[in-house]
DNA sequence: TGCAAAAGTGCATTCCTATGCAAAACTGGA
DNA sequence: TCCAGTTTTGCATAGGAATGCACTTTTGCA
């Protein structure tokens, strides 16, 4: 019978049940400590009778280990995040290890390296594609892991700075080879945060495939990241539709799944062009709902599964030997899944469904 | 200029480069403590000198508040539960608390149980569908409050449970009222997690809605809040559409958006059904999607803000009085948001766009 | 100017667990 | 049976901050 425990218990209670010293007790729940199975055995038992478990900021206090991985958010309308979050939530809490969430409120990020701090966190994820990079850089300075998650920092970093992205520039260029070899002249771009880097190097990526064919972006528009923004900038693109058709885009690449919804919403309903037949859309991340009927949409997959695997296994090596150890850029494969957005397309390396 | 903390600076090391005792410094970091303004400036020189933050698990082993929250989630490709996720952080964040992520991987909810006592969390929110309340009920015996997210418990709980959801059966009969007004007779219903209590009170008062009008559930699926058990639900209510249209649904209410949009799909683009022409689809939720230019998804909105004021006013009374307190049911009232998927109706009280 | 009340300060202790060190118990080989 | 070697065990302390208590300084009012 686990024993409803009322107020605190801690290790002495148990030790005093068990009838052993309280550096027992802490033993026999450090794996690898030097206890015998008796009184292993006996301390287990008292344990569960009172319903102990140790004080995890006891111990983190004097362990100077905390479990606890910082993880920094901004976004999370865009599923990307959500899913991700999951999958590393889920891998961490295998390792004994927990999430600590900030949500990047204000562009402020004084107040919030502060309170990241105060929780003397082992390790943080920074996924917040609108950060400064001053935050990874305070954390740094203080000593944590940082492992930048999506994302890269645009000066050299100082200190231990990791990241773990897609290969973005592989990426741009796989749509814009698609994009050129099924036929399309006119090919528009739709930018995310201007910033960011994973818009610079997908736009790199898209405009260096697009050279190799002969093309280059015929007209470009900014969304930020941002649903209703991408709806802008998709009217912007498309605003001399009615007066010369020919002059108007015959494709467009949008730099996220999320805003590519909004603008496949808008030129189907809005301006009433028919996707693929008018005009290709191609997004970037393959979040679930690209697969929806509704959408279909060929796009670039983020794999989350690895990108996770990666972020934690640089945590784990710095935490491992906890030297500064240098700075880590891993790029993580991506791959175009071929759905029924682009013109000309055959759908190919589909996956499920 | 803020120093570089390379190695941990304590509140001694503050202390002793302003001059004060380490008392004078804990009270500078401690609101509504006894410190002079001239001590406090003193201290607060020294300590942005150093770098230093106060020890946020020093602190809490001693004042028995780790400002932590417990927030365990188990479903994140419904995103209500990322958007509640994203207000209830930085509603916290503002008073000073952060969340601590549990994602509940297996069925095994006692290991959770004991991660979560081991972080000594001041309060649990509960937003897992498909969790056994057998987990409210432990972190409740170990006196720690526990609010229950868009649920309640099916028992009478006996510590310090509350809950906070919306007004379900008023959601139900809403949508019930809508789809007689509007002309619907052969009225079907896709459940969520038929023993979830959202799912029962929903069915509940769409049952009443539907029987005040001389209506009842014409045809009835299970979709266990899951994407694609959704569209398969959808299939088997439609299987005989070919045969005899008239046999066949003309309107459905499914228990939340998420599966909506599923069955939409399914509906639109594999039976060929037009909505609203051929079958009216409403849904229960309101996610960003349903506004979106593709679903149009007439719904009913669960007010995520007032929720979660909710949730963290239950949490805020038991932390201050911390007697066990009578555990709280908060029914937040909902509001069906009619957009374009129901045959008849107007789009009257819809918000923005 | 004097004195009681209020405000500020420091000392010492507490929170709970992990761990270095020395002592104790046990092991196995001769 | 005895001893050196190995494993267990307990003692005592550390880790960083908060707080009750007693003491000192300041304040306010007569």
């Amino acid at each position: 019978m686990t024993g409803t425990a009322k107020t605190p218990v801690t290790s002495i209670d148990v030790a005093r049940l068990a009838e052993v010293s309280q550096s027992a007790v802490s033993r026999s729940f450090t794996p690898g400590a030097s206890v015998s199975e008796g009184t292993r055995a006996k301390v287990m038992d008292a344990a569960r009778k009172l319903g102990y478990r140790p004080n995890a900021h006891a111990r983190s206090l004097i362990t100077k280990r905390s479990r606890i991985i910082g993880l920094v958010l901004s976004q999370m309308e865009n599923l990307l995040y959500p899913v991700a979050l999951d999958h590393l939530a889920k891998r961490l809490q295998r390792d004994g290890y927990h999430v600590l969430l900030f949500v990047n409120d204000t562009p402020n990020s004084d107040e919030l390296v502060n309170q990241i701090l105060q929780y003397h966190v082992d390790g943080i994820v920074l996924a917040a594609t609108t950060l400064s990079s001053g935050l990874a850089q305070r954390c740094a300075d203080a000593a944590i892991p940082v492992v930048l998650f999506n994302r890269v920092m645009a000066s050299g970093s100082a200190g231990a700075v990791s990241s773990v992205r897609s290969d973005n520039v592989a990426g741009g260029r796989a749509v814009a080879r698609h994009l050129a070899d099924t036929g399309h002249q006119r090919i528009a771009f739709i930018a995310g945060n201007e910033e960011s880097s994973t818009n610079l190097e997908r736009e790199r990526g898209f405009r260096e495939g697009l050279a190799e064919r002969g093309l280059r972006i015929w007209a470009r528009s900014v969304g930020n990241y941002d649903f209703e923004q991408a709806r802008a900038a998709a009217r912007e693109l498309f605003r001399v539709a009615s007066e010369r058709p020919d002059a108007v885009p015959d494709a467009v690449f949008v730099a996220s799944d999320h805003m590519a919804f909004g603008v496949m919403d808008t030129l189907r309903h809005e301006l009433g062009l028919r996707i693929p037949q008018d005009v290709s859309v191609v997004g970037f991340d393959n979040v679930p709902q690209a697969d929806w009927g509704s959408y279909r949409l060929t796009t670039v997959e983020q794999q989350v599964g690895p990108m996770v695997e990666a972020t934690v296994g640089l945590l784990q090596r710095y935490l491992r030997d906890d030297r500064p150890a240098q700075s880590e850029n891993v790029i993580v494969p991506v791959q175009l899944v071929i759905r029924e957005t682009v013109r000309g397309a055959k759908p190919a390396n589909e996956r499920s469904r």
